[in-house]
DNA sequence: CTAAAATGTACTCGATTCGAGTATAAATGG
DNA sequence: CCATTTATACTCGAATCGAGTACATTTTAG
């Protein structure tokens, strides 16, 4: 049994949140995210992504998650070709608070939704793109009662509810059907980048619901509607505001700082600020999502 | 920048439940987890160490999931040396229906709890072991207050609730402490096979709340008692009877066969299978956890 | 044969959680 | 001043969940 020597890739979904969009950096134009080679010189693959991420972005990673490992040939199913050596790419989850480092190299932030325009419910209406999304995905299941169930089920449709972290079962979907490369249903990326973000929008939607990673990506202190903006950002939905405020408190993971907001319109409200000193007692409990407006 | 090369290696923790034991296959005498070098001729990681497992143990894995990659110097705290070429070590976790292949070349299957003997709270009284471990513990912990709210938590002291998810953390937390090495706190395995297996029990823990992979370790018709000591065997935790039915049979996730058991002791009770046509539209509720006895 | 043990099945009850809605208070901007 | 925005405190009913009780049916020990 000859043993494969492939070279090993890091990739890095870098996600921060600001005016209310979660963002994620990318490379050439958004087309890319970023990633570099494994240095042997590295202690591990977590802090050699670490350090790495921090050069190069100016940005200190507050948590940082391994994701997903590939062979080459897992990664873009488009691709017939037999590779002789296969590359192994490791996939990362990073958070960063963006204002930290307002000065330092300016790379680019895209909002999550200009590649899956799709997965944004905040507002009043669904996306406008998903009609034509569910009707092409209708006409592509039509006779195969499995496939109209799968359609149905991941995308909300004949009273089904809508699930909020089937990002990439919604994605691998549209790539069954066709329909990812029509640029009207989002911008493309390189290769498969665009399916490994999905798989990091998944994991993250279903990690703020039992662990306090939003505090990550907020300043170290902050309004409770501050919080309340940041999970809608990331989960795509809208919250109802006084069950939401009542989760909040319960678990307890939150304290006053003392202050008041200032400087927005509407009253002043209470400034808060994350106690990490019980983040393990209340690592499974973390925040739950109590939806509104169905 | 050079790039590391890297060899890569797949490390399998395939476990199955029989006679009440959740069991994990193993080599060298139990002290070793399978494991070989990733093939440039698989079509891909997932789909190479399927037929490779296949091929050793005459098994079909019924279920296979990615666990975590390591570079070497992640793998084994305990060694300080610098090595030139850092191994990649791919860890997944596999279920097989153990009595699926009798006759099949036999490996050693060995009981998870053999390795992690006070994660088995199914019986009257916690382990055995127990007592002791949290007396070394809180030695240990003395004067740290943060370490002494860690050890409460992770081993259900002090009023907190036991979470039997969290494996990995009582490992590494013993581990800090020095506890591990100890044998009659549980069998060695070589290098850090053993912190591998905890990861992979955690997992599987966390998982059989929201995904119905249990029925991957039951043979193709079963009874719910049997579904439930299965259950049982893997949380390591006793469940209250007619609530977990209640639970079963709210999901929907089983139908009856009509057929009855027979030739066990008791009243003959009906069988019933899976129904994985529902599959997708109930990922998300799946088996979860009625606990009985405080 | 009979009783005990083991297993299966159907209920009830109360506490807690959760979605949904209502009401009121405090600031800002024309 | 009044409309608008934001903050905060409640209430209510449905669903879920832990816990317990009762009873049925079969095997096995004696």
């Amino acid at each position: 049994m000859p043993s494969g020597l492939a070279p090993a890739e890091l990739i890095a979904i870098l996600t921060a949140v600001t005016d209310d969009q979660p963002r994620v950096m990318t490379l050439r134009g958004g087309e890319a995210l970023p990633s570099g080679p494994f240095e042997s010189s590295h202690r591990s693959l977590q802090s050699g992504l670490r350090d790495w991420i921090e050069a190069q972005t100016g940005h200190p990673v507050g948590y940082l998650e391994q994701l997903y490992t590939f062979a080459d040939k897992d990664r873009d199913p488009r691709s017939e070709e037999v590779t002789s050596s296969q590359r192994i790419s490791i996939s990362y989850l990073g958070l960063v608070r963006e204002q930290d480092a307002p000065g330092a190299r300016r790379p680019t932030w895209r909002s999550w939704y200009r590649y899956f325009p799709w997965e944004d419910h905040r507002g009043d209406h669904s996306p406008k793109e998903l009609p034509l999304i569910t009707g092409r995905l209708a006409a592509w299941a039509k006779g195969d009662a499995l496939k109209i169930q799968r359609v149905d089920y991941l995308f909300g449709l004949n009273g089904k509810p809508w699930n909020e972290e089937l990002v990439l079962q919604r994605y691998e979907l549209m790539y069954e059907a066709g329909l990812v490369d029509t640029p009207e249903f989002g911008a493309p990326m390189a290769g498969d980048n665009r399916r490994i973000l999905a798989t990091g929008i998944s994991r993250l939607r279903a990690k703020i619901k039992y662990s306090p990673v939003v505090f990550e990506l907020l300043p170290e202190s902050f309004t409770l509607l501050q919080l309340q903006r940041t999970v809608e950002a990331l989960s795509g939905l809208h919250l109802h505001k006084p069950n939401f405020r009542r989760q909040i408190d319960q678990q307890e993971l939150v304290e006053e700082t003392g202050e008041m907001s200032s400087g927005t319109s509407g009253r002043p409200a209470r400034l808060f600020r994350y106690r990490p000193a019980i983040l393990e007692a209340r690592m499974l409990s973390g925040v739950r999502l109590p939806l509104s407006r169905p």
